[in-house]
DNA sequence: TTAACATATGAATATTTGTTCATTCGTTGT
DNA sequence: ACAACGAATGAACAAATATTCATATGTTAA
């Protein structure tokens, strides 16, 4: 009772704000789709893939071509350009022995050159 | 001599896709911008975080609401946002006893929204 | 078949990360 | 001053993660 009332409390004083929780509940991302956003931003979240992105938005490259432009070793790169593979966002060509990697998803450039500029116009 | 030439003989297999990998180098990604999309994309790559951004791109919100909402303890609620001020993503006004977060950064919601749409029409 | 090579993979490890717990910091009302 | 409340913080712990090492695939050439 006493803990019912202190939440009532804060939301009377919350309600100041012009809409009233179950409203923001309603309109707020479902856990599903806040899971996949997530899922999405962590693979872009790590210097490495964003280098690996960086790198296939010019051009399709080959495993170790990336090894080099990185400078990684190549397990790590191939352990990541999986990663990326899993959620859709790279894919893969073979030629022989050599494996030639490639953006799958032309919504990663725009999510992608969005942030660059968001981050150059943020001195 | 024999490790060299086995790279040049990859490097010669790779130029094969029509660019050198210095071409590819030079307009690459830098090193300190691939750390700060990193970062960014960091911050949104996560659960909780994705439900505080999404909660606050409807309305202002104070902690308290924030923890109703996403059913959480006030002090990983609190954490998170402090994550998340940290870079300037989101911002905090005082009023009293209570604090009130909102969105610090437009493109945040552009970033967010355009995710969004992807994953909407990617089946 | 054998050797050489490009890539993939599993296990191990060190680091990072998200949450919880306990406590502290500010602010308001008594 | 005191108690009550909302929020912030630091330490601790469990879970997740990125890289390395060693080894395994699969392909090509001899």
């Amino acid at each position: 009772m006493v803990d019912k009332q202190a939440v009532e409390l804060c939301e009377d004083s919350c309600a100041g704000t012009d809409t009233d929780l179950s409203t923001v509940k309603n309109r707020m991302v479902d856990e599903a789709s806040a899971a996949e956003l997530a899922e999405m931003f962590k693979a872009l979240g790590d210097p490495t893939r964003v280098k690996l992105i960086g790198a296939l938005l010019i051009n399709e490259l080959c495993v170790h071509d990336l090894c080099v432009l990185l400078d990684m070793g190549q397990s790590a790169v191939s352990h990541q350009l999986r990663y990326l593979r899993n959620l859709r966002i790279v894919k893969r060509r073979k030629a022989g022995k050599t494996v030639y990697y490639s953006l799958d998803d032309a919504h990663i450039e725009q999510i992608f050159s969005l942030t660059l500029q968001h981050l150059k116009h943020s001195h």
